[in-house]
RNA sequence: GGGCGCGUAGCUCAGUUGGAUAGAGCAUCAGCCUUCUAAGCUGAGGGUCGCAGGUUCGAUCCCUGCCGCGCCUACCA
């Protein structure tokens, strides 16, 4: 609700200053540093300052004395060197809470499409996958709470160079045969496998370069799609993918579609683009110097600064397409502007009954559902392939699908890399230099890195030995759902307290840590939360017991309002981490809110309370932390569990 | 060389379109379990916001230059 009040003062203001000086400014309105100055503030007397030629503080006087009576607002006073101070109706704040009005749905403005995950099915997940898709659930969860209707894509890269190279590690180092493979996926931990295999051909590569060409070769039957490396290719692929999703929903993440590379390939996407491409004279034919053949995006396009030979090349002179090249026609799919579309099957149906298609190349038997063109689309990549994702827009601006590539967002993030310390708790052994560095990247090629199961494992582990230690009354699964709850939640938390643009630096001792600024003392707090509401039993008729009177006495009480205040900002944090498009506020907010009510918790029993009134009152803020609690914590993905 | 990002407490990080006394967590030290769970709470110490200029009534935030670090800059994906 508080959002709503804020843009009653934002306009109101803005209207008389309009009114009265006849000047048009963008009113900010500001949380001040101390509670005691009040719940809002507002600056506008600087900003009109210069504009007037008059002090700040003779013009905050004027406005105090001048502004009409705003639904909510108490009082209006000046404070420091011209602030105007608002102080809220307390009581009017605590009944529009006690009663809220339905908020009405956001405008059906078209769908918003969130990729993340896109890891390579050739390998187990890392924790570098693990920020991505962390980071791209939330940013889903956010949207929704907001009232978009968003669409999840993980796209699946099944036909690319790291498939290639795991193909070629099961046929020409080891000698697997595909009923082989088959034994193995049956076996446990296919994808672990994989990462040692896909380890062991990146060093074979390097000793023997003459190898490569078996990578050539496996890329060339993979996109043919005929004969036994195809057949190995897809079985890789396809059962590294049922890797990923498990791991993945462990974590409580879900998609709604997988398109596939080989469908883009089988149902010529490229052509498709290519021709719009070549009409639009988006890119042309360069016939001199190194890219001699190749079909090229000039560098002026992507990049002002930049000189011709620059450019990018998007179809080899060897007739192949470039990366790139498939990315500006799936980017084009995405907005609905390739004329053309893929076929689905189901692939599997969540626990909670959320199905998940994936892409085919043949209309027989098809799902009848449709995908792809959205109004909006979030590309969660990071930031190393800025430059890619920048080609990717230039190509829509060439084409001059202006607004779509307004609408295409590179929703970048910082890798997550290894502290020097994380490598030697690893038993990796690092170089001198990368010893002095503040952090080593991880590195699939190398084997280097945590799984992401692995570290999930070892979450559930150390949380399990806490919550059995605590709760020896509980059944082992009772300890086990919790201690499960509680790993994701670390997890969760660890992935989202970090703004984007911050590189990661992994510590096992940080990641595993529950104690401090973590999702298992947020999750603690509803928990707490939780438990106070059950000792009191039925809870009383909250609306009918605190009348206007009642809350406006018990809301004289500075440290109550407080915590009114505090559980009625959600909204409020959820807008301003959407406009800035980053969880860490959501999380950080999340944060605050539990500490809030570590200190409510610790000011007031609630259970004890003598007075009627108030106790109902007190068990009401219970229930509104726990509610808000609860929200924020399901907005991060993290649920709350039974007990701690 | 060019592009992007970073530099804030011992460590890891926040810091909302420039605004009131720069904040958390960890670590350290001192306290708090007979009271709704101590995965918690209270308090203390700890800062030239990389450096130097500029704009402004006001700069951690904007501009310029410099220093240091990282990533990117493929006919690989």
């Amino acid at each position: 609700m508080l959002p709503q009040l804020e843009s009653r003062i934002v306009s109101a203001v803005s209207q008389h200053i309009l009114i009265r000086y006849g000047v048009d400014i963008a009113v900010a309105l500001e949380q001040p540093r101390q509670a005691s100055f009040g719940e809002f503030a507002l600056p506008v007397a600087f900003q009109l300052a210069r504009q007037l030629k008059k002090a700040p503080r003779a013009i905050a006087d004027e406005l105090v004395a001048e502004l009409p009576s705003i639904d909510g607002v108490k009082t209006l006073e000046v404070a420091g060197g011209g602030y105007i101070n608002l102080r809220l109706d307390r009581a009017a704040l605590a009944l529009a809470a006690l009663s809220p009005a339905p908020v009405a749905a956001a405008a059906g403005d078209g769908k918003v499409i969130v990729e993340h995950t896109n890891i390579n099915p050739n390998k187990a997940a890392h924790i570098g996958h693990l920020r991505n898709a962390i980071l791209g659930d939330t940013f889903v969860r956010m949207l929704r709470a907001g009232g978009q209707h968003v669409e999840v894509q993980n796209y699946i890269d099944n036909t690319g160079v790291q498939v290639a190279d795991v193909v070629v590690g099961f046929h020409y180092l080891d000698k697997t045969t595909p009923a082989q493979v088959h034994a193995l996926i049956a076996a446990d931990k296919f994808d672990y496998t994989c990462w040692d295999l896909y380890a062991k051909i990146s060093q074979y590569y390097k000793d023997n370069p003459d190898s490569l060409q078996w990578r050539r070769d496996t890329l060339h039957a993979i996109e043919s799609g005929e004969g036994e490396l195809a057949e190995l290719g897809r079985l890789v692929a396809d059962a590294i993918v049922e890797c990923h999703m498990n791991t993945m929903w462990r974590l409580g993440i879900q998609y709604d579609v997988l398109p596939r590379e080989s469908e883009i390939l089988h149902l010529k996407f490229w052509a498709s683009a290519f021709e719009q491409l070549k009409e639009r004279k988006a890119i042309y034919l360069e016939t001199e110097g190194k890219n001699s053949g190749c079909w090229v995006m000039p560098g002026s396009a992507f990049d002002e600064n930049r000189e011709d030979e620059d450019s990018k090349v998007i179809v080899r002179s060897n007739g192949t397409v470039t990366y790139v090249g498939k990315d500006i026609a799936y980017q084009m799919w995405k907005f609905g502007l390739l004329g053309k579309d893929f076929y689905y099957q189901p692939f599997r149906t969540y626990s909670d009954g959320h199905p998940v298609f994936v892409s085919t190349a043949s209309p027989d038997g098809a799902a009848p559902v449709a995908f792809g063109g959205g109004r909006k689309v979030y590309n969660v990549i990071d930031s190393r392939q800025s430059y890619l994702q920048d080609v990717v827009v230039a190509g829509l601006k060439a084409l001059n699908y202006h607004e779509q590539a307004a609408n295409s967002i590179h929703f970048s993030y910082e890798m997550v890399a290894m502290s020097p310390r994380a490598c030697v708790e690893m038993g990796i052994e690092l170089s001198a230099e990368d010893q002095a560095r503040p952090y080593v990247e991880v590195s699939g090629r190398k084997g280097l890195g945590v799984k992401a199961d692995d570290l999930i494992d070892k979450l559930i582990d150390s949380a399990l030995a806490e919550v059995a230690s605590r709760n020896e009354d509980k059944s082992g699964d009772e300890q086990f759902a919790v201690a499960s709850a509680l790993a994701i939640g670390a997890l969760r938390y660890f992935m989202l307290k970090f703004t984007r643009n911050t590189v990661i630096a992994f510590d096992f001792q940080e990641a595993l840590s529950f104690t401090g600024e973590t999702g298992p003392y947020v999750q603690y707090g509803a928990v707490r939360a939780g438990k106070i509401l059950q000792k009191a039993g039925d809870l009383p008729d909250f609306a009918a017991l605190l009348t206007p009177a009642v809350c406006a006495r018990l809301l004289e009480e500075e440290g109550l309002w407080q915590y009114v205040l505090a559980v009625s900002r959600t909204d409020q944090a959820l807008t301003s981490a959407l406009t800035a498009g980053e969880p860490a506020h959501m999380a950080r907010y999340a944060f605050q809110l539990a500490q809030q009510f570590a200190n409510f918790y610790h000011d007031y029993p609630v259970i004890q309370e003598t007075d009627a009134d108030k106790r109902a009152f007190l068990l009401w803020l219970t229930a509104q932390f726990r509610a808000q609690l609860e929200r924020t914590l399901g907005i991060l993905g993290i649920t709350v569990p039974a007990f701690m």
